[in-house]
DNA sequence: TCATCTTTTTGAACACGTTCAAAAATGTGA
DNA sequence: TCACATTTTTGAACGTGTTCAAAAAGATGA
């Protein structure tokens, strides 16, 4: 354990460089060899602090993460609808993911959801409950999306609502993580269908056909996620 | 260009014990040079034969389907529901991915449609038009169990219906890839449950919201995969 | 048979992520 | 101040995927 000023400048200019140069270089230009020489340091030590390249790449994830949230909330209006707001997320957070294509596989790993394997991680908890990297800060957005919107989605999939936003916010991710169109247009493309859509489906969940699906497809999520 | 006897005869070898070795020893554990030592040539004659290390994922990729595809045909028996059906099919799916599980983040980027990038890979198809290794088979095999179950899909959605299946399929794999779960118990348990539900919502989609749902979800993907 | 061209094969070499034993710097108690 | 323990730092070393110039083997034609 250290939390001396030394250590921890060293680890934040680790970091930095790291980031400075995945920003300008991409992934696999950017070395473990090259980060530690423009942190001043040699590679060994980057290790001392990092267990793993994919530790900064982490780093740079949340970074992103954080950025897509401070660009977008404030975005959110009240009265707003729910169409409006999910497209203006996904297309902050396509924005921001841009210039980080060739991340994907990487980012994706990142952001999937752990599930408690055989025991064996209960350490490096870097954060607050992480399970998947920034995951509870993502659907916190999707949350504030919905209390914003009006009209109001019905009541009956209100709390479950942010999580499925957020499957859908994933699903589109996937798609851009392997989309080679050129500047990602198809995954701009696919959000700004998706969003609408999706809205239209909350509507219609009012409906008890369709109420009943999203009920299955809730529960469903929520059983593949349990335990035993 | 060869094709004589000698050449295509390093290159099964290479393949057998790549396959042999990836069957027993896993992905990390596997390396280049174990690899060509097993099939008794030099590591650089095997790069002399595969572009890369991933090339020869794919041809173990490319068996698994094929073993798959084998497996779940002969189930699909005629008169059986379309859910009974999928489930069988998802199933047998994880039952030949298990013990590749480790594979699960190179298999997906070969299981993916490769969106035709800036026009600079027209060269290196080795099978019929690939876009998504297996892709096409993969769907072929939804198309006969559609066509094979009764009582059929509505009319209006069967010609989409084995492309949404496969849809369906590669979410399941997608989560399997990321299931940390002893077993991957988690990834069999939603299978079991999406299967029925998948059905029923086929059923449903005889009425005319869902429908309509349905339509602007196929509508969305055929859009995302165009090429402007 | 020989000379020439092409296909196949080799093994050394490169850059990478990662590990590690040991050195240096720093902290601690007397 | 000194001796000792802990934290931090180093750079060589390992095993990996991959490349490459050059050697060997094979095909072709006269």
């Amino acid at each position: 354990m250290a939390a001396t000023v030394k250590s921890e400048q060293t680890r934040r200019q680790l970091i930095d460089s790291a980031l400075e140069l995945f920003r300008t270089q991409g992934y696999a230009k950017t070395t473990m060899r090259s980060i530690a020489e423009a942190a001043g340091v040699s590679v060994g030590n980057a290790y001392y602090y990092f267990r793993s390249k994919d530790e900064l790449v982490a780093e740079l994830y949340r970074q992103l993460q954080d950025e897509h949230r401070s660009r977008a909330l404030p975005l959110l209006r009240e009265g707003h609808n729910l169409g409006e707001h999910l497209k203006l997320i996904l297309l902050a957070h396509l924005d921001i993911l841009e210039p980080y294509h060739d991340f994907g596989a990487h980012f994706l790993r990142l952001a999937m959801p752990p599930s408690p394997s055989s025991a064996a991680d209960r350490r490096s908890r870097r954060n607050t409950a992480d399970d998947g990297v920034g995951r509870a800060k993502s659907i916190a957005l999707f949350r504030q999306a919905v209390t914003v919107s009006r009209p109001q989605p019905p009541l009956a999939i209100r709390d479950d609502l942010p999580e499925l936003l957020w499957l859908v916010h994933m699903g589109i991710t996937l798609f851009w993580i392997y989309d080679r169109s050129p500047g990602q247009t198809r995954s701009r493309r696919l959000a700004h269908s998706v969003a609408p859509l999706t809205a239209k489906l909350v509507i219609l969940s009012r409906l008890p056909v369709v109420r009943n699906i999203v009920e299955d497809v809730v529960h469903l999520f929520q059983g593949a996620r349990r335990d035993d």
